[in-house]
DNA sequence: AAAATTTAGCAACAGCGTTGCGTAATAGGG
DNA sequence: CCCTATTACGCAACGCTGTTGCTAAATTTT
């Protein structure tokens, strides 16, 4: 990882990308909420909120007349300002959704997907997806890009799919580049568990601190937030948290190990015992835990969604358990906030990130 | 975590950060070198290598005539500038070293602490062996700060030691605040292995990727380099990796669980066999590797040490084996490079590091 | 000796956040 | 009704950053 050089233009994104954060998270605000949120002079924030009125960004709704004293303008977000499209490519189908600056979902659309799609049949799916929910003149100018979440192995950086699990078409497969032409739009590639913590992120601001979220769909894969920015491994691989050894006497999986948490999780459910297999998940998150001591943990993925009320207390109880035994821990456990949207979204806001969120000083 | 503002400040440190990182890796070096690293303009470089030099950090030292044209000056880091102490305080030792800003441990010495050693005890001790190690008035001067590695649970954000395990008299002590009264140094505070993989960073420098460090002694941890910067977690608890379940109906843990990865290493070491044993921790790190794609894996720590012809192919041939799958990954495993310095020498350098590393710019 | 090539730095510049200070808008007291 | 205190806000100057344009210096090649 070579970092890049720091320059005014960094600082200027930095802080406008601040000024987004704080107008994302409380929809209304002033500039004295930005100056203690951000600690920058009450003039550096004048100058900020100008140049991102000018941009359109955010506006102008009010006036706050709290008692003595000069009335302070109050902001708001723009939410339709901006908008991105999220793509979450699962085995069979094709979920789209139409995200705008304020990270609200305002539509969204499942199509199912040809059974061992090529590369071209999932192009021609994106843009009569697209077409059919942003193809107005109106929004079109307005559309920043296209974010897609699919399973890996991938290559986010260079927008390659080095072989997706299960199918057969995807290897060494360039989509970034022939997505951009296809499309005419920017396209950003990643991981659907990668893309579901984003919006997590996202959605939560500058509080959100060091974050997992767990998906259990055709497999069980982790998305992580670690230290402000999505974390992605030497190779865009992390997040193979299903194939962690929890029992070294288990049955053998897939990947050719013995005893990993997806498939042990697996036989559980295959017996109709969901709460053992809730418990093997809560093995599993605490062992996160133990890791990488995070201050929040994200449930999410059909499988799971399909039986929250047993997961969810299962994790819970697990991890205040161990929180126990060191009782100054604390870690919040919840399910997606977006549910079955979650990865398209994440998607979406993957592009919304590159532009509006902190601007990155290590590439990829 | 609320972010910090960025300002032209942290633009001199950051981009000086970067001249200095080429300085600590390649002994010499000259503009274009830096140029050609951190992509600025040649004309800054000029004005940051001006600092450097004026603040005596960097010198020039010769001239390269390679052919045609003017000379270059070739530049090179002045390790004699500045200094720092480290300290890895375990149960019964304390180990100190002092580390030039070269990032070369130049005296280490250890010394044994009394049984249940109280917080005035490990101050005395500290200050005796600093003033052995450094107490010359024209060292004194080049001190940077004292940096101290021990076993957490901890809070380095706020220099306390929570309660180290197996220490009776260690329960809220603000080590931090009371031994830079003591002792009239800035002082760090940290987990031992989150300063063993700053050690590790330090010295490889830029190109340093996502990596962790694994150390066997007196139980089993990790230490995560994530993005560039030491990953802590959200309550400076990361790395408590031994505690990870790999067995779910193995032997009962001390931290109450079943199958820890640490009680099954145990077991095994304690039997006389060895090469279980490295073969648990060989299914730890690929189980890190799952989890996070490190790029690099160190294995340090005095019982792991004891044995490293064991463990070392025990857990390079598991992380090939995984390789193997996505024929596209690499990931080095090596021994420390510092043997038993690695904790000390870190929380030296996490001193260096805090004047001479890359800027923070999400505090805590 | 002249030309070509490479390195280095001076000087002017644009842009960032900061500082100093003046101005606008409100409520409350005399 | 006027005056004052208070609060919000911005213009202008400033210090500092890295960048750009251009000149000077040092060396090899022709």
């Amino acid at each position: 990882m070579t970092r890049i050089t720091a320059d005014v233009r960094f600082l200027r994104g930095y802080n406008q990308a601040l000024v987004m954060a704080v107008g994302r998270t409380a929809r209304r605000f002033e500039r004295s909420t930005v100056v203690e949120a951000t600690g920058l002079t009450p003039q550096a924030v004048s100058k900020v909120i100008a140049r991102l009125s000018a941009a359109g960004l955010i506006r102008p709704t009010d006036v706050r007349r709290p008692g003595v004293g000069k009335p302070a303008v109050v902001y708001e977000l723009v939410p339709d300002s901006r908008y991105a499209i999220g793509a979450h490519v699962a085995r069979r189908t094709l979920r789209l959704v139409l995200v705008d600056l304020a990270g609200t979902v305002r539509h969204s659309a499942v199509s199912p997907l040809p059974g061992d799609f090529t590369p071209p049949q999932l192009l021609d799916a994106l843009r009569s997806g697209i077409d059919a929910m942003a193809g107005g003149p109106d929004l079109r100018g307005r559309l920043t890009g296209v974010g897609i979440g699919m399973i890996g192995p991938l290559d986010h950086a260079h927008g390659l799919v080095r072989g997706a699990h299960g199918l057969r078409h995807w290897h060494d497969v360039p989509l970034r580049e022939i997505a951009e032409k296809h499309l005419g739009l920017p396209v950003h590639l990643d991981k659907d568990v990668t893309a579901g913590i984003t919006a997590e992120a996202w959605r939560h601001g500058a509080t959100f601190g060091d974050a997992a979220l767990i998906m259990i769909e055709s497999g069980i894969g982790g998305g992580f937030w670690l230290g402000g920015a999505a974390h992605r491994g030497a190779h865009t691989n992390a997040g193979e948290f299903g194939h962690t050894v929890v029992d070294l006497d288990g049955p053998r999986c897939v990947c050719g190990r013995h005893g990993c948490l997806e498939i042990v999780h697996q036989h559980a459910a295959d017996a109709g015992d969901m709460a053992r297999a809730a418990r093997v998940v809560a093995v599993g998150v605490v062992n996160l835990l133990q890791t990488l001591d995070l201050a929040h943990v994200v449930l999410a993925g059909a499988d799971l969604l399909r039986h929250p009320d047993t997961y969810l207390p299962a994790v819970t109880a697990a991890v205040q358990a161990d929180a126990r035994r060191a009782n100054w821990l604390s870690t919040r456990v919840t399910l997606s906030s977006l549910g079955a949207d979650a990865i398209a979204a994440g998607a979406a806001m993957q592009i919304l990130d590159q532009h509006y969120g902190i601007p990155e000083l290590a590439p990829t």
